[in-house]
DNA sequence: GTCTATAAGGAGATAGAC
DNA sequence: GTCTATCTCCTTATAGAC
């Protein structure tokens, strides 16, 4: 039995420097030393490379954001959009900004071109559930007639964009200075939006 | 006098490969045998693989985009803002869809967190431009009272990220069947903007 | 489960002939 | 301006001792 977690040292320093230097400017060697062990340990937790990067994808692959930002409590506001927009925005630049999740963004958008072991990895796969969540809550808000009658799906897409380019934009520094400017942009967004879609 | 051009071949070479493969995922190596010549002979127009990738970025930087989608022609239709707009977004699709443009900004997206030399490479400057246009563009709408008086900044914002999130979102598959679905999920947008500020 | 040792090849880059 | 030859270092990965 080991008890010190070395297979989840080696994902979680593989992150960090995936996320820094991209899948192929890491190496091994990095990683291995910065969990503390030799190259040829890795192996014996991961066959190759490949393999503990296809681990880190799914993991975040198990992840749903559904539970982590729509609350019970938040639910229940949708009554009250404007209020319910603000707060559902904010919680998802916070989820977004968990050092894990801006991590993997990065990767993201790094290794969406490169195709490693063809496995998918794309920005459309990545914002699905978020955009089917939105769907949803405006195709509920269109029919309680509290917002104007339109495409739900192009309301999830009109809410969401601005939101995900001010979460990447603010991705290359890490400085948590800048967390202020994207909850303050984030906000002005979300106040220009209700204003489109709201029944006067 | 060397009339074949090696130097261009080299960089054009160089952007296939840094686009589809990362800065560290492309060798000198490809790079060369797709060029025609060895290794070596490289090194006879480049010092290195970091000077090939400054000559690429410093190439797309004197390109501005104002000249390319703002003509004389349309800058007249700003009195009709609707037809302006569809106008302004469709050139900027096309301009964006330029396979140079594709593979520059493939780069961008890739290695503007692996600071290779220290260079800045980061979407805000690329977007800094079309920025500038839209906030003027916006603001002149704003003064002739034809919109709602709202920020020109958060104008251009609103205008131009959801544009440039369908963009990036097609950008890895390579085929052109696509380029129809970003402009309908583009004009969907322009649409939805247009009637969020104009004054009805 | 980690170590040392080592393989086998790819990387960026240089020297010098032509 | 391109070639061959070569250097040095780094890469992923394996074998086998402890």
């Amino acid at each position: 039995m080991n008890h010190s977690n070395t297979k989840e040292k080696i994902v979680n320093a593989a992150l960090d420097f995936f996320s820094q230097h991209g899948y192929s400017g890491a190496s091994i060697r990095q990683i291995s030393r910065a969990v503390g062990i030799r190259e040829s340990a890795i192996y014996n937790h991961y066959k190759s490379k490949e393999e503990i990067f296809l681990a880190i994808l799914s993991s975040f692959k198990l992840k749903t954001i559904g539970k982590e930002i729509l609350s019970d409590d938040l639910l229940d506001e949708v009554i009250n959009p404007d209020k319910f927009l603000k707060t559902f925005a904010k919680r998802l630049i916070e989820h977004w900004n968990k050092p894990g999740e801006r991590k993997f963004i990065r990767v993201l958008l790094m290794e969406q071109f490169t195709h490693i072991s063809d496995k998918e990895l794309s920005t459309t796969d990545y914002l699905s559930e978020l955009r089917e969540i939105c769907r949803l809550i405006f195709s509920e808000m269109v029919k309680t007639k509290i917002i104007k009658p339109l495409d739900p799906g192009l309301l999830s897409e009109e809410f969401t964009a601005p939101l995900f380019l001010i979460r990447t934009e603010y991705l290359s520094s890490d400085d948590l200075i800048n967390i202020n400017t994207v909850y303050e942009r984030a906000n002005k967004h979300v106040e220009f939006f209700w204003e489109a879609i709201r029944i006067k």
